[in-house]
DNA sequence: TCACATAGT
DNA sequence: TACTACTATGTGA
DNA sequence: AAACACAAC
DNA sequence: TACTGTTGTGTTT
């Protein structure tokens, strides 16, 4: 055992993946080789490192094959590639700006410092926020030991047993980020957020209109309300005067922020994007960097600066380069041909315009939310039942999502990750806007339900996901109760009632096809028999869950569907359409509660568009059972016990029900 | 709403049971006022507040009652019961022990100390030990701010905003109660453990031992080992020698205990348990309390002790008693006529020796423990699925503890809360030890069947819990698969294979009666044609999976049953016994999941004794639906297309299976 | 035997 | 958002 | 369009 | 016991 264990703490293959980064601030000058050990002891063996070793050698087969093909490159491609790189640089070149000045303001150890402002005692302990499964920040005192952002809990309590875990605390940092932000506003009305803790801002107009600010409008003292109570001296918080300079811009910034939050920022301040994200971090923690906007300091800045700090290039990109000697950013520039030759257009746009310290000197406006998703890590779930119910819970909770965004989407994206980390997206795209619970669940289930017959019933899963993507505007669209579509009484307040939601209970004779609907109104639970107009109607359908019980004299059957078609139709309920919804059931489906496989045509009922949202429930299962030992005795008695007025049926509907009768016979 | 709220917070009718009592240890002179104030701004209109107030009517109401029996009795019968009172009271006093020295010792907030010992940082914290949900220990420091055990972490976080909530950390706290149960065992090896934190000792022999005990045997100093690394002075912890004294010996082992664990104790010696466990409680923290075994010494502290201090009196006999005028344990005497009038006898009995002091002198060997069970609280769960999985998932807990204690029950147990804090608990209890997930299950889900049914599907539920009780040791009876049993193979080898499951396929077809068994081992997958012995045999089955498929020429049903027998039976097949398991099944059975009924005798199988365990499988569903619409192609030819050998059929227990196949016709 | 309340940790 | 988990006993129907 | 890898916070 | 959750982009098929 010991023996074994030691063997695989010698194969330090994996260092690249696993072991820590130093180039973090507060980092400097620790025991990075316990650190390592502790992390490795705690590692090794399990799946999560299995995982990491398998898409580490496919990183290193990337690089095999990356470097076989440098090799077969003529010199005359290389010549070429040469040519266009420097094209591109040049052009690069040209559109250099360095007439904007940026500021990238980050706040040091964000949540880990709001904790300790309201907690001053955990300032001088090792401590960090998040959950034993994995951390968000630690402090600067828990960063000595090793204990950093995104390491799992566990391992921390590893490396400092006496770490303090602090539970997230997300809407207090909300609030002291907003307190940030209206500082922001002061310099750019436009700045950037980027996430609760850092953000852009451009202050090339503040700079021109700063040198009319009087002096008082660039004097700024403590807040003596926030210090009350507070151990912090107030002659730690003067009464400062800031100059015009980009500089000046910046110590204002981030001494008004100390001051209205006690928190500390560091920033940097460049003529682009790109060199002010690096600048913040440099002089961490509070502190910050200048960029003079001049080619030749930043380009000299720019040669020796580990590709690694550039914002875009990540572990694997770091490695990538690394095999064709690529280290710095002056190194991208030396072997600009053969990444030209190597990489995409675009990878190959970023790397010269890297190279040269090159970025975007414009803040975009902040653009639309292109995706909502919702993922949960659970313990090992293989029941496809409790998967289900899993994906469901993730419904609900995206559903929560989206309707405050108050977006819908036009495909949905489920994502499963395996007990042995693998993980897997599948998505499904329709034409029309998704945003109920019960359209996501159905394509999710299906989705799912090929996963599990494609692992053959052995898919055991830690991480479930859901998500929309191709989101638009939610349509407004006003809501109709199927039982206004077929009384012909239009549901004129569809905005005080939100959803309408109505059971159809029909019975069929199989000798007649004659029908009785019978609604029943899922919230007040009341039965009503009525008419079914078979009258041509526009209708809208949203969450309406449409019951039909079929009963023949020797058997009955029910089924309940979900009606997920909400576009308003035009014409009459015999005119099929299988443009939108249909197809969701282009192929067979297979309820995936209950198994039971149905062929496509059988989901299509005239114009609407079903499908089994549910399995057949359990009382109904109940019901084609009972019904079946009762011989003789016809269903529609028991289930409509209020059938008194046979002269009020009428024949209607028969054809898109007979579909439905056959499929039950 | 203001005004309502304001409202709500003066009506302090609650207080009895919502404040917080300040007789415990570390809470003397804090702000009661406004921490009860927090309290109820915490509490006030949550469905929790509900049920209290719900729960406090009715003791009310239980009080007004009792009040109301006490005016009707005469003065005659109070001069009967004063007489019977004081017989019983005197052959309480005859059998007064003061021979015996208990010592009732209990660590001082023990898994805040615990935690505080490890990070000593801790100690100048106020600090909680638990969750979110529920706090288990909090420190002294806590406790200042109204912070206690027993109470929501989010309200101690109203109370005291800089509160650290350290989760628990069981097996380091049951490690040093491991390390204080050493100790204990070298005073009285029969110590009587209460929990992790306290024990009751008789040192009667001890102390007798204990004078021929050597200076170098009464004499300790501190573990150098132990305080390594640690702060704490190792001058405070000097070598000790101490006298022969009961206190000398309680003061020996806290000593010891500080010496091994760093932690501090209380404890109380006296000469019975009632007035040690008092006393522990006396000088707390770290100190300890001592009862001379004198009646009248006794007697002069018990008359003013309030009787809320006595173990077994807790918040609701206090009221009780409180509305008596019976405050204090000399109440209880001065009162006794009464209490005699009103109470029970067992609860009398409790009183009039706690009016005088007396309680066991003796420990009870630990008695066996007398049930087991799980439960869990949890976000709403209202649908009937979402419930009878989350019974499995607790089925699946409690077997995992029964399996460790090696125990079997007679009575299953299933408990729910609703989220109005409603909680109920429903058993049936059978003739023969349950062990097996299957077997608790199955009755658990019946039981939660009958409260969905009950609540006509409306049951929204914040807890379940699922216990078994009237407990014996588990048994060990051979198992013997079904397979033997059928082909008269006996299983001899039943030590190396644990549980053998096997399923069983019978057809019968309608007209003849006709059955061929298909024995389909679950391991293998194998399915092998075998006769079906009617030999008489001797089995006994535990786990096996029965799965019976009938087809008759239309129809064809399937069913997997459970046999949960488990009992040697001494007959042949076709006797059957009703005695035992079949008590299950006395009542009509609905499937829980998929809520199908079954008369009991349909259910009886000859001997076997069959149970519904899960529902009709999702995949016999199919097959049901599927063969239904595939017309003239029965079943069996699906199901086995081995059938090969009609010459091997032969006509055996078809009477048995005739019971099954009725049921499904 | 069952259901529920009470109690202790 | 929001008040535990486990075991035992007493009591009345 | 779908699947996945990478990256950032 | 035990390695997140959300969003966006780029690349490949």
């Amino acid at each position: 055992m010991e023996e074994e264990s030691s063997g695989k703490l010698s194969d330090t293959k994996l260092v690249g993946r696993m072991a820590l980064n130093d180039n973090k601030a507060g980092m400097k000058g620790l025991d990075k080789e316990k650190i390592n050990r502790i992390i490795m002891e705690n590692t090794v063996g399990s799946r999560y490192y299995k995982n990491e070793q398998k898409r580490d050698k496919q990183v290193q087969e990337r690089i095999q094959k990356m470097k076989e093909r440098s090799k077969c490159f003529s010199s005359q491609q290389r010549k070429e590639a040469l040519q266009k790189a420097d094209e591109i640089l040049a052009s690069v070149e040209k559109e250099r700006d360095l007439s904007r000045t940026i500021i990238h303001i980050d706040m040091d150890a964000f949540y880990a410092s709001v904790e300790e402002r309201d907690r001053p005692e955990l300032k001088e302990k090792p401590m960090a926020v998040g959950g034993m499964d994995m951390l968000s920040t630690s402090n600067y005192m828990a960063r000595r030991f090793g204990v950093r952002a995104a390491m799992p809990g566990f391992i921390a309590k590893k490396l400092c047993p006496e770490l303090i875990i602090v539970p997230l605390n997300f809407d207090k940092y909300k609030k002291v980020s907003q307190e940030c932000q209206s500082i922001f506003a002061d310099y750019d009305c436009n700045f950037m957020a980027m996430s609760l803790d850092e953000a852009y801002l451009d202050i090339t107009e503040h700079l021109e209109k700063r040198v009319l600010l009087s002096e008082k409008k660039r004097t700024f003292s403590f807040n003596a309300e926030l210090l009350n109570g507070s151990n912090t001296n107030a002659s730690e918080h003067p009464t400062k005067t800031f100059g015009f300079s980009a500089q000046d811009v910046s110590e204002e910034l981030r001494f008004r922020i100390h001051q209205k939050t006690l928190l500390t920022a560091s920033a940097g301040i460049a003529p682009n994007t790109m060199l002010a994200k690096i600048g913040s971090d440099l002089n961490k923690p509070n502190g910050q960097t200048y960029f003079r906007p001049d080619r030749d300091s930043i380009m000299e800045f720019i040669r020796a600066l580990s590709i690694r700090k550039v914002s875009g290039i990540g572990k694997v990109s770091e490695q990538l380069l690394a095999a064709l000697d690529v280290k710095t950013c002056g190194d991208l520039y030396e072997r600009r041909a053969d990444l030209f030759l190597l990489f995409s257009n675009i990878s190959c746009n970023f790397f010269f315009r890297t190279a040269l310290g090159c970025s975007s000197s414009r803040l975009e406006g902040d653009s639309e939310r292109k995706s909502i998703s919702t993922e949960r890590t659970f313990n090992t779930i293989s029941d496809p039942v409790k998967l289900y119910l899993k994906l469901e819970e993730l419904c609900e909770t995206l559903v929560g999502d989206i309707k405050k965004k108050n977006v819908q989407g036009k495909t949905v994206v489920l994502k499963i990750k395996t007990v042995d980390f693998e993980s897997r997206t599948r998505s499904r795209s329709i034409n029309s806007g998704i945003q109920t619970k019960d359209e996501i669940l159905c394509i999710g289930k299906d989705l799912l339900k090929l996963e599990i017959a494609n692992a053959k019933g052995k898919l055991a899963l830690r991480l479930m996901g859901i998500g929309i993507s191709k989101l638009e505007a939610a349509s407004s669209a006003q809501q109709v109760s199927i039982r206004s579509f077929f009384t012909g009484r239009k549901n004129n307040n569809a905005s005080t009632s939100s959803i309408d939601t109505v059971d159809l209970l029909a019975e069929v004779s199989d000798a007649s096809n004659d029908a009785t609907a019978i609604f029943k109104d899922t919230e007040t639970s009341c039965e009503k028999e009525e008419e079914i107009s078979s009258e041509k109607k526009t209708a809208n359908f949203e969450n309406c869950d449409l019951v039909i019980k079929c009963a023949t004299q020797s058997t009955s059957k029910t089924d309940s569907c979900n009606i997920t078609d909400k576009e308003t139709k035009p014409d009459s309920i015999d005119v099929g359409d299988r443009s939108a919804k249909t197809r969701l059931f282009e192929e067979d489906m297979t309820c995936p509660l209950c198994q039971v496989t149905f062929s496509a045509s059988e989901f299509t009922l005239g114009q609407f568009n079903l499908h089994i949202d549910s399995c057949l429930s359990r009382r109904e299962i109940k019901n084609i059972l009972q019904s079946e030992s009762n011989n003789n005795q016809p269903l529609s008695r028991k289930l409509s016990p209020k059938k008194s007025a046979p002269s009020k049926r009428r024949k209607i509907a028969s054809n898109q029900f007979h579909k439905i009768d056959k499929f039950f016979s």
